[in-house]
DNA sequence: GTCAATATATAGAAGAGCGAGGTATAGGCT
DNA sequence: AGCCTATACCTCGCTCTTCTATATATTGAC
């Protein structure tokens, strides 16, 4: 069905850890994304485009046209001051969930084997 | 909005989970969801039922009619074997996947603080 | 007799993600 | 020149999950 499957929801933490490093266009981030999550991790450009839409229009993130090392035009975004604010929070909040699943899926299984 | 905000798709993993250490009904896991995570995970109604009838419609639970310990009739809920299978693989699945994202939230973030 | 907790259910809306298309440029090869 | 690949952007329409709100019925306590 899907390629990778990421937890609705877990993609703009993803993309604003990404240009929270530094300013980026979007197609370099689908890239890194792969990159760093060793290929588990693989954004269709129609999931990333939207997305960057998205947290634009929640004023998370800036874009300005930029050249890129190799001479073409790109629309580099840049994290706002509420885009910081909105991923350490989001970075806390996935924590606190992964950590809640966690627990769940240690649970004792009575049995189960 | 106390609501849990859990990533899409991650409920279905969790109902199995619970499901996989002893048949139980949908009122019941709820509780258990919301007591194991220490309150982290507090699924609404609106969203327990359907999961589960998509579960069971998806061959992954069966459902008989029985009576509670307070004498009240309830739907339990009882794992296949197809069912125990994609708990496995989803349950690998996240697995990966979560490491995957620790990886990217783990990048160096050259100068972000 | 009324209230809270237990237990199930559905309808409607919101929102994310994806597949499939489309545009355009740069560089290499033949 | 013509073609292909990689880069880089975009959007439409569909599916799927989840939430809000609402509805029903039973039990035990006050």
């Amino acid at each position: 069905m899907q390629k990778t499957d990421l937890p609705q929801g877990t993609l703009d933490l993803l993309i604003l850890k990404v240009v929270a490093v530094e300013p980026v266009h979007g197609y370099a981030i689908a890239q890194r994304l792969d990159q760093v999550s060793r290929g588990v991790v693989q954004v269709p450009e129609g999931s990333l485009y939207p997305a960057l839409h998205r947290l634009e229009n929640r004023g998370l993130l800036t874009a300005d046209w930029k050249q890129t090392e190799s001479g073409r035009e790109a629309k580099f975004y840049s994290l706002t001051r509420k885009g910081r604010k909105q991923f350490e929070a989001d970075s806390a909040n996935w924590a606190r969930l992964i950590q809640a699943v966690g627990l769940i899926l240690g649970m004792a299984d009575g049995g189960t084997r």
